[in-house]
DNA sequence: TCTTGACCCTGACGCAGCGTCAGGGTCTAT
DNA sequence: ATAGACCCTGACGCTGCGTCAGGGTCAAGA
């Protein structure tokens, strides 16, 4: 992916036209450069960080704020998408709450046969609470011992080391799967694959994001094949051939 | 609580003076009475209604589809509520997909040492799918054979006769057990008011809205006194008897 | 070579959903 | 009767784009 023609990167990404034109003008996402007759070139990089500015309008951030987020001096986007992944669990607590208490309203009803405006009151302010809560207060989320906080988490969760070995760990596993597809699931060899990749999964998933489901999620798309296209990442061809070789151990 | 002034309904729903206000002027929620002179007073029954305009517009309906959805002739309240619910799954579903997206780009950049532009996209659409879809493409919920749907949904789950049954029969039952909270709750007559609650609690929740986790939240906000100021609701002392009894079962 | 159609550009105005004054009544209490 | 706490009605401002209007660019075909 070189550059993309501004038609291209909006039709990639789903965001508008204009509203790209929008994001340029106010300085938000300035085209990485322009054309000799001046059109917009979009480059890898500038993906990432539409990625950003998406995700976090729709968490309801403000554009301003994005731009005073995305423009901090020391900004780190991994820290930034944990975060992102906290108000994600906010918002849904939220909706969960707004969801009780139109539950708690609507069984009064069925079991009273009346409504209560009590439980009306409850209700309306739960949701009322839930827009305050896009608009405004945002910042907390962002705020620069919040920021600390991640950053030294990410730093502790996964020593730098680790990382890097995990990451130098996969490909020559790989590599060396996919020379050996096809032998016998149930001899030595397989059996040996099988046991590294079960170790390095382990390590790569250990302790990530302290929410087992997602990891787990996360499997099921790769098993299915969905990030085929992605550079280095397990093919569903992998994993046949790994839960090929669970099976011969009747696992 | 007969009417309320401007003022005092807005602190109570959290709503601000100017949003009722704007709410009054484009007709969507117009105070039911003024006073002499000219101050806006409202009644029990503009909450019920203010209540679904807050929890429409936290859903992302816009002001003219609420007004549309209230105005229809057959609108029905309880139907409404049940689409919010739906609503709020859709959204929290949505949530966990953008969560999903984001973790797999944390993931894979912490695996692989560098960012996947692919997953980048995937992320960023996931986020852009969330904006518009509470923009635009709301009237899929409330259309007509939705609610249609609905309200069969309704009926069925619950016949109408089956809801009457149950209303009338609270009552009573809460009366009596008021009357004999003193009473030793190893007694018979302790143990026919348990079996009677248990029969109409069970029948209350009956296959009501598919969640059994919302019918069990909602019992424990009862259970710890939370809905005390609404009439005819089961208090906290309510549920102490009745537990009292069953550990003298010894259950 | 000229045209056609599919791209791209820059203004400029419009819209929703209120926030925020400005300018001015009303009510109750002392 | 005067203060302080309420209430009213305009009217203008703001954000985040959608939507024309008016006009270049560029590759392909006639």
């Amino acid at each position: 992916m070189a550059y993309l023609y501004r038609g291209g990167f909006a039709a990639l990404t789903g965001i508008s036209v204009r509203a790209l034109h929008h994001y340029d003008r106010c300085g938000l996402l300035r085209s990485s450069s322009r054309s000799e007759a001046g059109y917009r070139l979009y480059a890898a990089h500038d993906l990432l960080r539409l990625q950003q500015i998406v995700t976090l309008r729709y968490l309801g951030f403000s554009l301003s704020s994005i731009g005073e987020i995305l423009g901090r001096p020391g900004f780190d986007l991994a820290a930034s998408m944990r975060i992102q992944g906290d108000v994600i669990r906010d918002r849904i607590a939220t909706l969960e709450r707004v969801g009780q208490a139109l539950s708690a309203l609507l069984i009064h009803h069925q079991t009273m046969g009346s409504w209560d405006w009590d439980l009306a009151t409850r209700a309306s302010s739960a949701a009322q609470d839930g827009l305050a809560q896009g608009e405004n207060r945002m910042s907390e989320y962002y705020s620069p011992d919040e920021l600390a906080k991640r950053m030294q988490e990410a730093g502790k969760d996964i020593p730098a080391e680790e990382i890097g070995a995990v990451e130098a760990a996969w490909p020559p596993l790989l590599a060396e799967i996919r020379a050996n597809r096809d032998i016998d699931p149930a001899s030595e060899a397989a059996r040996q694959l099988s046991d590294r990749w079960s170790a390095l999964l382990e390590r790569t998933m250990r302790g990530f994001q302290g929410d087992p489901k997602i990891g787990a999620t996360i499997g099921e798309n790769y098993k299915q094949g969905r990030y085929a296209e992605i550079e280095g990442a397990p093919t569903a061809e992998d994993f046949a051939f790994i839960e090929r070789v669970r099976q011969a151990r009747g696992v």
